[in-house]
RNA sequence: GGAGGGGUGCCCGAGCGGCUAAAGGGGACGGACUGUAAAUCCGUUGGCGUCAGCCUACGUUGGUUCAAAUCCAACCCCCUCCA
């Protein structure tokens, strides 16, 4: 385990840090003991995508620097409802609801931290615990009176908006206030000195910190990660498919292994550095490759990121699968599989309706298009007839036809 | 409460009686080039279809008209300003 005291320094080298409150007080209090550390996350879907994955990382350095993640589940603020968004309100979740996707996202970070009752051990907590209880006047007198409208104009999240002359809900503006408040509530329940976030966070961050000391006196601690986006200006996170799921229901293991082995060349060294565990020396090793040779680094990226999140063997079977698939331009097991009648089959079924039928097209006409753009295969040959039939004399000898969309996307119709 | 402005396809945004499934951009998808990269270039981008056509679409509901995203009315929602 690396030392306690390390672990701010960690986290900059690995490029997770942008700013902290006070770096020097962190690391003493680093020094004499388990530091209980804090991250929140809402509990709107039953999975977390790769947005949130930096957050993740920082908990899991943090504890393997000897110290103690909190993940606190934004199960009360949930159920006002994010008001982040500027379309129309997000429709309420009921109680059942966030308990299931708080289970989900459970499941996500029983990967990335060891759980439970020890001095370092990890711990989920949930700020409906506290924030359901509250009483508007008591809470108003209590909390309320500690903070400046004044001041709390002049943060940016909140300046931004007002410039831009874009609504800010009351709701929101006390969105602050709340989390602040949760800062508290974990100092007073499990004596948190730190809370981390994204860089838009700072500012609710720091009135936590301060609330701490206003009230209890408490000395805690702020810091933030940098905002990530990709070398070429886009945001992280989004492929074909949608969001990057984390959890393998909403995402196979194949397709997040795909989404790393797709990084852009520019980003591989500090992709690695964040999202995976392997030692600086290691990375910077692999960040000197040149021209084609960069692929071997995504090969480790794509194999290092997907074994944290979905288990070695997992990051195997889609390293195999795409070096088959992409290598020698065969068939790997990983491949989204589709069954299909073998009275269909026999009958013989339209191309375009094949490439729906596997999930390589959302609507006919896609698939149509696609087609006659020259992107649809079957068993690696073009397809050029959009009504060209596909049947059973398709089937190849390892039993399934495959077919292609693109040079990427590849899904297997198994006759059942 | 009063006065203005506005709600268009995945997003932004033009259109302001027929030529409009709706300019342009972004995104996305496909192709070329490559290294399963980036950049660049080309194409596509509502649904169904035996490709003739049919069906849905410009906040909602009605109305005027041979014909409406475009005109009228009511309603809903958003923004700005006034105190």
């Amino acid at each position: 385990m690396a030392a306690r005291a390390d672990f701010v320094a960690a986290a900059r080298a690995r490029g997770m840090m942008d700013a902290c409150t006070d770096e020097e007080a962190l690391n003493a209090l680093a020094v004499e003991g388990a530091v209980p550390a804090y991250i929140g996350f809402d509990a709107t879907a039953d999975s977390l995508h790769v947005g949130s994955l930096m957050q993740i990382m920082l908990l899991r350095l943090l504890q393997r620097h000897g110290h103690k993640p909190i993940v606190l589940m934004g199960g009360g603020t949930t159920k006002v409802g994010d008001p982040s968004g500027k379309d129309e309100a997000r429709k309420l979740l009921t109680d059942a609801e966030i308990d299931r996707n708080i289970a989900g996202i459970r499941r996500i970070f029983d990967k990335f931290l060891a759980f439970g009752d020890g001095p370092t051990d990890a711990i989920m907590v949930n700020n409906a615990d506290w924030l359901d209880k509250l009483s508007y006047i008591p809470f108003l007198r209590e909390v309320g009176r500690h903070f400046s409208v004044n001041r709390m104009l002049s943060f940016d999240s909140v300046k931004l908006r007002l410039e831009r002359e874009q609504p800010l809900t009351f709701l929101e503006f006390n969105y602050m206030v709340l989390q602040s408040y949760d800062f508290l509530e974990l100092g007073r329940r499990h004596g948190c000195r730190l809370q981390m976030g994204g860089s838009d966070q700072w500012g609710n961050i720091v009135s936590g910190v301060d609330l701490n000391r206003r009230i209890d006196n408490r000395a805690v601690f702020g810091l933030t990660t940098p905002l990530i986006t990709t070398s070429s200006g886009a945001k992280m996170g989004k492929t074909a498919a949608g969001a990057v799921w984390l959890n393998a229901e909403r995402l196979s293991p194949y397709d997040y292994w795909q989404f790393w082995r797709n990084t852009e060349d520019a980003d591989v060294g500090r992709f690695l550095r964040l999202f995976t565990d392997l030692p600086l020396d290691r990375i910077a090793a692999l960040e000197k490759l040149q021209g084609a040779e960069i692929n071997e680094a995504k090969k480790t990226l794509a194999n290092e990121a997907t074994a944290l999140c979905h288990g070695r063997q997992a990051a195997e079977e889609a390293a195999e699968t795409a070096r088959r698939t992409f290598e020698e331009g065969g068939i790997g097991e990983a491949l989204p599989v589709i069954d299909l009648p073998r009275g269909e089959l026999a009958a013989g079924i339209a191309a375009y309706l094949a490439f729906v039928r596997a999930g390589l097209a959302a609507s006919n006409g896609e698939a149509r298009r696609m087609i006659k753009g020259g992107g649809g295969r079957v068993n690696d040959v073009a397809v050029t007839d959009e009504n060209r039939k596909v049947t059973m004399g398709d089937v190849n000898a390892e039993g399934v036809i495959k077919l292609s969309a693109g040079r990427k996307r590849h899904a297997l119709l198994k006759p059942v």
